[in-house]
DNA sequence: CAGACGTGGAA
DNA sequence: TTTCCAAGTCT
């Protein structure tokens, strides 16, 4: 049964001010600053944010810089992170804050929400970091350590255990300290109230825990297991030219959309002599498939690409760009291909065609 | 609500 | 190698 823990919240402050880490966007209050690493944060370790952080806050410093930058220009800033329509919502945002907002984050909830890429947790987050303002933000850390805290076993992909711990987090989240309050939470989910193996006897609150009473820490929080992910089968094309690659940009998909790769069909007709065929349809090229140059295995978060990359050959006449069916083709040097939006997956792909240009 | 949407690191 | 992710959002 649920228990209610008695003032955990300067228990976990004073715990924060102790130990938190010094991340590049805590010597901030700077709205903008903080809402790129809300995004960034979203679903991607730390780690893997901090590189890619400062340097888009160098290139973008301000929400001025990135509402002025074409989308050719953020994406590229973004390749490798992962999950792009992060980049994408944050510049269409960017945009609105300048056109609308005179520039700045809002301080309303209702508006935050309105900005795309802004959900529940990173209004909560950007509203209480930088402004202060008592809004709670509830992400994976800070449902487990709720969860764990008051011992509920509702399942967190729910979007009313969400709405719970919100309701539980508004009630214990100290009206003068909200933006320390949410990270302290979140630091403590983080360095301590981990998934598995949670460090229990370095936690600030665990004698007001009732999974740790209870010793059901590795039961809570109850998660809905997630299905296994599709694999496919996928033909990707090196087409070469007078030194160059022929490039997609990918304008009508929904994965890895307006980011570049090689052409590629997914699920390829196992009967090589039909590819000619599917890549007229498709791309409107007259493409005759050679040798394999190599495989790969991609693994994104529900497919798994299977990879055969073939040398090709292209009787089509060339003009510099080719129009496909809704996308975009263009011939590009291996030099240019550092300035595209290319995303891992198909930097595998170019890696294992390296030195294949001639 | 369930599924789409990336990637690389840890156990 | 396999499994589970890590500071979610959108449809």
């Amino acid at each position: 049964m649920p228990c209610k823990p008695d003032g955990p919240t300067d228990l976990i402050l004073n715990w924060y001010q102790k130990n938190k880490r010094d991340l590049p966007w805590r010597n901030t209050q700077d709205a903008y600053a903080i809402w790129v690493s809300e995004i960034m944060l979203q679903q991607t370790r730390v780690d893997t944010v901090i590189p890619y952080y400062k340097q888009f806050m160098s290139r973008f410093p301000d929400a001025a810089a990135l509402a002025a930058a074409s989308e050719d220009e953020v994406l590229p800033a973004w390749k490798g992170l992962g999950y792009y329509s992060r980049a994408r919502n944050l510049h269409r945002a960017a945009r609105i804050l300048i056109d609308k907002y005179g520039g700045k984050f809002p301080r309303i909830l209702k508006e935050a929400l309105l900005l795309p890429g802004i959900g529940e947790y990173s209004a909560g987050a950007v509203l209480s970091i930088a402004y202060d303002l008592p809004v709670p933000a509830v992400d994976g850390n800070v449902l487990r350590v709720i969860s764990r805290l008051n011992g509920l076993r509702q399942d967190i992909a729910r979007n009313t255990t969400r709405k719970t711990v919100a309701q539980i987090v508004a009630g214990i989240m100290p009206a003068d300290r909200a933006g320390d309050f949410t990270q302290a939470l979140m630091e403590l989910g983080a360095l301590i109230c981990i998934p598995l193996s949670p460090r229990c006897d370095a936690c600030p609150v665990s004698s007001l825990c009732c999974a740790f009473r209870d010793g059901s820490q590795g039961e809570i929080p109850v998660k809905t297991g997630q299905k296994a992910a599709l694999e496919i089968s996928v033909h990707a094309a090196l087409i070469r030219k007078g030194g160059r690659i022929l490039m997609e940009h990918r304008q009508d998909q929904s994965l890895l959309s307006r980011m570049w790769g090689l052409p590629v069909l997914l699920d390829p007709p196992e009967d090589m002599s039909e590819i000619p065929a599917v890549f007229m349809q498709k791309y409107g090229l007259a493409l005759l498939p050679g040798p394999c140059l190599g495989q790969c295995r991609h693994v994104f978060s529900h497919q798994i690409w299977n990879i055969r990359v073939y040398s090709h050959i292209l009787h089509t006449k060339g003009a510099d760009v080719i129009r496909g069916t809704g996308n975009t083709l263009r011939w590009v040097t291996r030099e240019e291909t550092e300035g595209l939006a290319i995303p891992a997956a198909f930097q595998k792909m170019l890696a294992l065609t390296a030195g294949q240009d001639g």
